[in-house]
DNA sequence: AATTAAATACCGACTGGTTGGTATGTATTC
DNA sequence: GAATACATACCAACCAGTCGGTATTTAATT
């Protein structure tokens, strides 16, 4: 179906609107009425495009991988050499997204998860593929410098990838918690500091030997 | 208002409904009629001991405090001598309170407050409240142990107690997203673990990190 | 190139059930 | 006797979802 180049789909008005408002006021809260109207759209389109509620919000959650998917492949730290570098360029990344409004650097799937999770299955497994995905492209950096430092702990990549993702769901609710924009901004942003630092010692120090970190 | 004691009042039942209820269901999609009937109350009841539904959401936050409050409270790693044995004896603690169902085990506030936190400030207020004042606890071990050692890092221990918090709340939502309950439990347990160990290297005082004077 | 058929993309009034909340009543406690 | 602690019936607003209709695009046929 080629449309004109430029003019917005109503399925993508309403996808684009469902990132926002599902974000400042939670899946439940945000009704269909709702979503069109921020659209634009009319309900008969809402309904066209998605069989019920749930089906758009297993496609908000795939659209969100979609989007953040394309920001993250963007960003420069690829082309760091050292694994290590780009894990901790990642998470440098991660907290200079920490900007503006509370709704607007928040996680869509994070928030849908807790309210869907035992309710609407299809969502909560939407949910979990745009997580775990995530989260292996960073588990690959995690490996390889596991690999070159010869580091066997005993814990996994795929964990301390999940990891990284719980500190930012984290901190997210503390940001939510907090409120005002600025300190909420800070509280988030203090946490991603502590997972830097503890990423840069887990891979400083085998045991007995200590490095000082740049 | 004394009542028969064992006997539980219309409020004490609706509060303990509300946090199993919300917990499963989030607070937005948890009617006033299901609470009710979930804690074999009227809506009669519901609305003489609660102005409104939001009211109903702060005192569960505050009635959410207590409860963990209380179970902390009463919990053995206070007797520790030594301040960082408390601190993490406090993690083990928690990644032990990780078992059963996910609604059992996560947090009430966690959950409220993503989907308040903009339309329900008082309910936001209530969560934030509860969140901090949970950490303040902690807060105090953590400065006692950086005493204790002489440690002026660049963090706070208001910083690292509210840390604690945000790999606490993302470990629930990577259980939720997880689903099925025991490869959810591990997720988040590991996460704990990460946790911990981070507490271990930030602690361990490595020679070239920065150490007072005194 | 023109005509037609069929699928796609909407539109918006309508529906039946659910929602938070109210009004009025009564039984019990202080 | 007055406040407290419920109970029940009720309501207007809102909810997700439906349904018949129309405009537009694509495909097939001539």
């Amino acid at each position: 179906m080629p449309m004109l180049p430029g003019k917005k789909t109503s399925k993508e008005k309403l996808l684009d609107a469902a990132l926002t408002v599902i974000r400042t006021k939670g899946y439940s809260a945000t009704s269909v009425d709702e979503l069109c109207s921020a659209a634009g759209v009319t309900k008969g389109a809402f309904f066209h495009h998605f069989k019920n509620k749930d089906e758009l919000g297993v496609a908000a959650a795939d659209y969100w991988s979609e989007v953040t998917g394309a920001l993250f492949v963007d960003a420069p730290y690829h082309d760091l050499d050292d694994p290590l570098d780009r894990i901790l360029a990642y998470v440098d990344f991660r907290k200079a997204l920490l900007q503006g409004r509370v709704p607007e650097f928040t996680c869509l799937v994070g928030t849908m998860v807790q309210e869907t999770y035992e309710t609407a299955p299809s969502i909560r497994e939407a949910c979990q593929r745009s997580i775990t995905s995530h989260a292996a492209k960073l588990e690959a950096d995690i490996q390889a410098a596991m690999d070159q430092r010869g580091l066997t702990p005993d814990w996994s990549a795929r964990s301390l990838a999940l990891h990284t993702q719980a500190v930012l769901q984290g901190a997210f609710i503390l940001a939510k918690a907090e409120g005002g924009a600025d300190s909420a901004v800070e509280i988030a942003a203090e946490s991603v500091d502590h997972l830097r630092r503890y990423i840069e010692l887990v891979f400083a120090a085998p045991a007995g030997s200590t490095r000082s970190t740049a």
